[in-house]
DNA sequence: GCGGATTCTCAACGAGCTCACAAGTTCGTC
DNA sequence: GACGAACTTGTGAGCTCGTTGAGAATCCGC
């Protein structure tokens, strides 16, 4: 059975571009092209300079050409496995970073050592939204600046992100996972309606198409969870979507 | 039960031709000649250049000669599905934002994944407002400019579109989808007359043709949310169509 | 490898929405 | 003022969409 992502995904928030800095350039190297444009696509959208290779070899030449600050790093390359490339890279440029993209089950023990220093790694299938979250948090680390604050709010409820909680009027409030993922979704889009469609590309994963009611479900979990310590929230549009809305 | 479409769709306002830049151009590959006359009409009174194509090599070939900005690509080709010509598009022009055509039930499993990053798809039948709307959408997105304010207003009518919420008066106002849909082409044109042929074709799926009085029928549910709180808004003039007009 | 937690499917139910129809009302014209 | 056309609106049928409980499959910690 499949199962939403979210370990350590930050929110993401949609549709604005950062525009304060030159945007920070990230080289996909990734064999098969549909993740290829989901990758990219994502990635420019959320203001990044995306390039791809699809081979070891072109991703040695792109690097070359466009120095990217990041690398979003298959481990199974057809010409060649990452972690070559991933040395190469790293004896040719300076202060590049690498995020890992390798298969659920191989994740943890063999991609666990060659992360220290600060890269990360994904697993396949990700969520959009994750590999967002981990493509900035490996970018301020590199580059650290001030760091953002972790708590999303909205009327009474409180959510912090890296302490993995939630309140609401000082209370708190046990969620699961996804429940958490899809509270912090609809938070940061707090002040719009968003789809059923929206909801399940960004808090589930991006191959994952539900022959049923999965969001209806989480939505009713979400309520019956935290609409028991006050007046409702979350308010249904019918035939648009879900959002929240303040009491009053 | 044929119904309205809205989903997403924004504001559209007719008639009016974007005169600040360069007009945007579209190319839609699509096989049934009919489809392909309606958006290509359309796309052209709102000031886009249209170019059309009916199968996946007339696509290539006429993206290389109009370098469009943006594609409508009919996921169901006769020589070829869309996919393919997806990720050929993407590979020869850099930028190029695409927006998928897609009958309704195959929608969310087969789009899905492709269209995360920012662009869209639209399901068949579709409204030609919806079009519009996606379309300005997507390329107001890959071309970022200031946001555009996403709430219509006449005298002491409020509609925000991301939000999904009318108000008069400041009093919040619930309204179904299609009295949504009608209130916001009111609002778009709020200077003129519209007919009920054009609210018909703007409001509800373009092959809708009712054998009743819809329009009639929502025009007088609007009236009974809308002025119940306040003089009235909505005249109607007799043999021609109906229309907002401001009170004193 | 056991047991609780979690995720997801399915189905039943009910509320909300759309639309057709028809009776009632208004308007313009003669 | 009378007449017909155009418009308004109440009623109700049919359908869609959202809600939620039950249960199966899976995961994860011990």
């Amino acid at each position: 059975m499949l199962r939403p992502r979210r370990d350590g995904a930050a929110a993401v928030d949609t549709g604005t571009v950062p525009t304060d800095h030159e945007p920070a350039n990230v080289l996909i190297v990734e064999d098969e092209p549909s993740l290829v444009d989901i990758l990219a696509i994502t990635l420019r959208f959320h203001g990044f300079t995306a390039h791809t290779a699809t081979t070891a070899a072109q991703a040695i030449d792109q690097a070359r050409e466009h120095r990217p600050d990041l690398v979003l790093l298959d481990v199974m390359l057809p010409d060649g496995n990452g972690w070559q490339v991933c040395r190469d890279l790293r004896a040719e440029h300076d202060d590049i970073s690498v995020i890992f993209l390798t298969a659920r089950d191989s994740a943890r023990d063999v991609v666990g050592g060659l992360t220290i220093g600060g890269d990360d790694y994904i697993t396949k299938p990700f969520n959009v939204d994750e590999v967002i979250a981990r493509v900035r948090a490996v970018l301020r680390r590199s580059a650290p600046t001030v760091p953002e604050p972790s708590v999303l709010a909205f009327a009474d409820v409180e959510l912090d992100e890296t302490a993995y909680t939630v309140r609401r009027a000082g209370r708190p409030i046990d969620l699961t996972p996804t429940e958490f993922s899809l509270l912090r979704y609809l938070l940061v889009n707090a002040d719009r309606i968003v789809t059923k469609d929206q909801i399940l590309h960004h808090v589930w994963e991006y191959d994952f198409t539900p022959e049923s009611t999965v969001v209806e479900t989480y939505i009713s979990y979400l309520r019956r969870k935290l609409d028991k310590h006050g007046p409702p929230l979350i308010v249904t549009r019918r035939g648009v979507g879900y959002g929240l809305r303040a009491p009053g």
